[in-house]
DNA sequence: TCAATATAGTTTCCTAGTCAACCTTATTTC
DNA sequence: GAAATAAGGTTGACTAGGAAACTATATTGA
């Protein structure tokens, strides 16, 4: 073993090179239709629980307040959500999608199964599920719960 | 199948979650040195291959040539590395360790090896290789070959 | 041969994050 | 029940990168 081991000698390099190469690819495909993918990302958690406090987005994303406060400012401006008050802490807001932004999820959804599925589609079917059974053992032993978005 | 997929229902949400994970202990480790990742990687590459011309570095390290401009401009400004001109051709120029840099180098790629280690030791041997062997063949089925930074 | 084009690098402007200071409202504690 | 502290969110200063314009030098080709 070489006392400077080489880049490529690290899982981690390996790990990074495709998870750029998938998320620049979906990059792309989400950018056609006007979002990021930080965007994507807020829409779809919203999808799921309508009304949830900036701060619940931002443990649940893994970015800052500040980032979280910036990305809907974002999204409002495209009006694809809505911020309203918390009439039971006058501190706190609550996120919710608009009538458009219901309409763009499913749209953006279709993207993502798309791109997921071609990339993965080198790998045999069986390859790809131990790809996914390897990936989730490293979440659940780390405990990782956020979602990624850069 | 929902006709909204979840976003854990794409293995590139969960390479991502994994990837970011890694690199945000590595980069807690290398910031303690006084370096970034960005930085890390040039300085390892420049390790192999002394007076190496920014363009190349650019294409290796999947950057563009004006953010390996400013990057090379920080590491001068850490007198990590030199700056020379090309005497065969007035446009190009080369870049390649000092002294310091060169000493640095060692030390970098030890945390880069603790740091994978410590986070691919939750698999066993046999999973971390196959982990291995999956990546290897989305880089060369993607023929993914610039190096990750960011 | 010299005008057009290509290439190497840098610089400017823009985007999307972080971090820390800040304002407002809640909660704790004495 | 008022003072101290905590919590929710926004803002401003800063960072790292991309895209495209720009400068300077090389190369091509009519």
């Amino acid at each position: 073993m070489a006392i400077v081991s080489d880049l490529t000698a690290h899982t981690g390099y390996m790990l990074r090179m495709v998870s750029n190469a998938v998320s620049q690819e979906f990059a792309r495909a989400v950018a056609d239709e006007g979002v990021t993918v930080a965007e994507w990302v807020m829409l779809r958690s919203l999808y799921d629980n309508s009304a949830v406090a900036p701060s619940a987005l931002a443990s649940k994303m893994g970015m800052t307040r500040g980032a979280i406060s910036k990305l809907a400012d974002r999204l409002l401006e495209k009006e694809l959500i809505e911020r309203t008050g918390n009439p039971d802490d006058k501190r706190g807001h609550r996120l919710s999608l608009s009538d458009a932004g219901v309409e763009k999820v499913p749209v953006l959804a279709r993207l993502a199964d798309e791109n997921d599925a071609a990339f993965f589609a080198v790998l045999s079917r069986k390859e790809h599920e131990g790809l996914r059974r390897l990936l989730h053992a490293l979440i659940d032993k780390h405990r990782l719960s956020g979602i990624p978005v850069d």
